[in-house]
DNA sequence: CAGTGGAATTTTTGATCATATTCTGTCGGC
DNA sequence: GCCGACAGAATATGATCAAAAATTCCACTG
């Protein structure tokens, strides 16, 4: 009944699972979460569904909703401008130290990723853009092998996630352009100065979007 | 039995606990830590103390040690040079914005931290030196009225608390410049710059004891 | 015969679940 | 419109199972 591969604990399943859906924007921005919901989705006890839910509050994924209900955070403009100071003080700088230790074969996979990235777009796929393009990023700020760093990140794009979906899912992936190409380019080069203005070029665009969009007061 | 006027749920209660020994040295880096042992400790039951667990390693102030045992993380200097980029590019900013955001009482409130700190450093008293550190820093930056950021700066200063207090416990708390004082003196003249430039320099020097601790190899 | 290596057992600790308890919000009666 | 019972959801407990570490014990070697 169950081939998984999986000699992962329960409540690192349950983690993953529910960190990929709030990443790539499975669930909406104010959409409620309850635990007896994912323990009958998700088919485990509540005990890891408990742990999980946890550790996506203590990193700011979910929220508690005063009365120990939690939810998807919603950032307003004031805690997008937070992520967006917090994001390019510190990515840019992880894209440059990842410079140290990238090689051939870690450039291949990140042009990998970055085909796949172009192929969601040309085909509008919403959710295999974010996917593909949090796996471009983070595998890029792994290589630069700070774990404190690459925490922060993740915490950030976990923040990030479901207000890009909404962008996303609103305007299409029409009209992106591909940061990506450069900072690949100069990756080839072994610029770290040009890899990190790269990156944070590519935030910035990002950031922009969805800052455009509450500005707007759309979301 | 329990007069505690407490209404806070047991996995906070265990939480705020657990991240306060960790924050103020009780637990000495490297050092494990057991969710049979808390239990007995605190009189809990181990699902609060599995959820506190979990939420702090999350938040790097525990780390997985291998086969599913915790401990206090034990940072080696590539790492602690993270956590100094990333305390030095979050927290100047926290201080600049709470700037908007303070008055007299706020400040009068400071003070009393200020204070109560100095006496400790009087007394050499360690723990709490690194208490009220904590707290009047902490106070500072939720007056940013910033809660990613702050959240971010939290967990820095979950990271950093066992090397401090390593350190301070070898050399004492004699000689530490006051930084504080200039950070204050700046909050009352309102000027942002020279408020962020304090605290800077305040990171900055417990940053570089602790590394010069490790550069020898002490820790 | 003493000491070492390692296999098997014991013990400790972690993971999960079923269940009981507490709290919150709501719906119906007054 | 207010108050209290009810339903649903979250919190907390202890039991049970599984995995890893610590210990014991024995055989074999020097």
């Amino acid at each position: 009944m169950s081939e998984k591969p999986a000699k992962l604990p329960d409540h690192q399943r349950v983690y993953r699972k529910l960190r990929d859906m709030i990443l790539f924007g499975e669930l909406a921005p104010g959409q409620p979460v309850t635990i007896q919901g994912l323990v009958q989705v998700l088919d485990v006890g509540m005990t890891p569904v408990r742990e999980a839910i946890r550790r996506l509050t203590s990193e700011g994924a979910l929220i508690f909703k005063g009365n120990r209900r939690v939810s998807v955070p919603q950032p307003d403009l004031a805690q997008w401008n937070e992520i967006a100071f917090a994001r390019l003080s510190i990515e840019p700088e992880l894209a440059r130290l990842a410079v140290r230790n990238i090689g051939p074969e870690e450039i291949e996979r990140l042009i990998e990723y970055d085909d796949r990235l172009n192929a969601s777009i040309d085909r509008g796929d919403v959710r295999g853009y974010l996917e593909h393009n949090y796996r471009f990023h983070a595998y890029l700020y792994d290589l630069a092998g700070t774990e404190v760093l690459s925490s922060i990140a993740n915490m950030l794009w976990l923040r990030a996630g479901p207000s890009l979906r909404v962008v996303l899912g609103r305007y299409g992936t029409a009209n992106l352009p591909d940061k990506h190409a450069e900072a690949l380019d100069a990756l080839k080069s072994g610029d770290a100065d040009r890899v990190a203005a790269a990156v944070r070029g590519d935030i910035e665009q990002g950031i922009a979007q969805v800052r455009e969009t509450l500005l707007a007061e759309k979301i």
